[in-house]
DNA sequence: TTTATCTGTAATAAAAAATATTACAGTACA
DNA sequence: TGTACTGTAATATTTTTTATTACAGATAAA
């Protein structure tokens, strides 16, 4: 089990339901039942991507620093550096096997053409959009 | 870590290869350098989708169901039933929060789409395709 | 200037998932 | 009847993810 991406959508999506706030790791932990330290670990990603800012000290906390029509679930799914779609196999098959000396290369390139379908697919989605599905 | 579809690969690619032969599991796990048992777990996964067929006792294996043409990777891709792609998030939100209550319907929507895109490209791609590749 | 409340980060523990191993019943062929 | 497979369960090991604890550093307010 992986929340990893739905941490960064959670955030995101309150950040942008309260523009100009600062909200904290704690609050936002508080609102999905999830420990703080593992909201900052994925808050660090999306501001190294440039999705979100954030600001130490008392009254501080994370803001977006775009606007949501311009962040993507793309951009998302790329700071958040998911495992492979399809899995990620763990041993070096036999290289004295003609398919196992090959496979090796032919299943990165569909799992790059597997990623690049996902990327696409989120690319036409952003941020605002989602929310706008919200009552 | 998940290399299931790795080795459902594997194993279609090898029967591809090697058209009317039964191979055993033992014979797969040794050029994948895997465990037999998994082997076989995948395995019944790909005959309850009608993929392969398998021969038990003595001279028993393992062969396609389909010519290869006939196989694609969304086949492939359904029959082993990986984890989805964007995660999944082990607890629940919280429900007196507007946001909490429902994010959970509006992140598996997301989900649904990213998978049907996913399969839309996987079912563009044959084993058949697959094997040509190799020399 | 001191205190309170945040972020940032590391270290460690606990929980969950994947893989490996062992074991053995059942099947089919020689 | 022995051999070599599949099918499957039970268990152990390894890996990954999540939770917890701890604390340094930053910033605002008392």
């Amino acid at each position: 089990m992986n929340g990893q991406f739905q941490i960064a959508t959670h955030v995101l999506t309150l950040l942008c339901k309260q523009p100009g706030e600062l909200l904290s790791s704690d609050y936002v932990a508080g609102s999905m039942n999830v420990n703080p330290v593992l909201v900052r670990k994925e808050m660090r990603k999306l501001r190294a991507c440039g999705l979100i800012e954030s600001k130490e000290g008392k009254t501080g906390g994370y803001s977006l620093a775009l606007p949501p029509q311009k962040i993507t679930f793309a951009d998302v799914y790329k700071a958040v550096k998911l495992p492979p779609a399809l899995g990620q196999a763990k041993n070096k098959p036999n290289p004295a096997c003609p398919v196992g000396k090959q496979i090796g290369a032919h299943l990165d390139h569909l799992a790059d053409e597997v990623e690049a379908a996902i990327i696409k697919k989120l690319s036409t989605i952003t941020i605002f959009d989602f929310v706008n599905q919200f009552d």
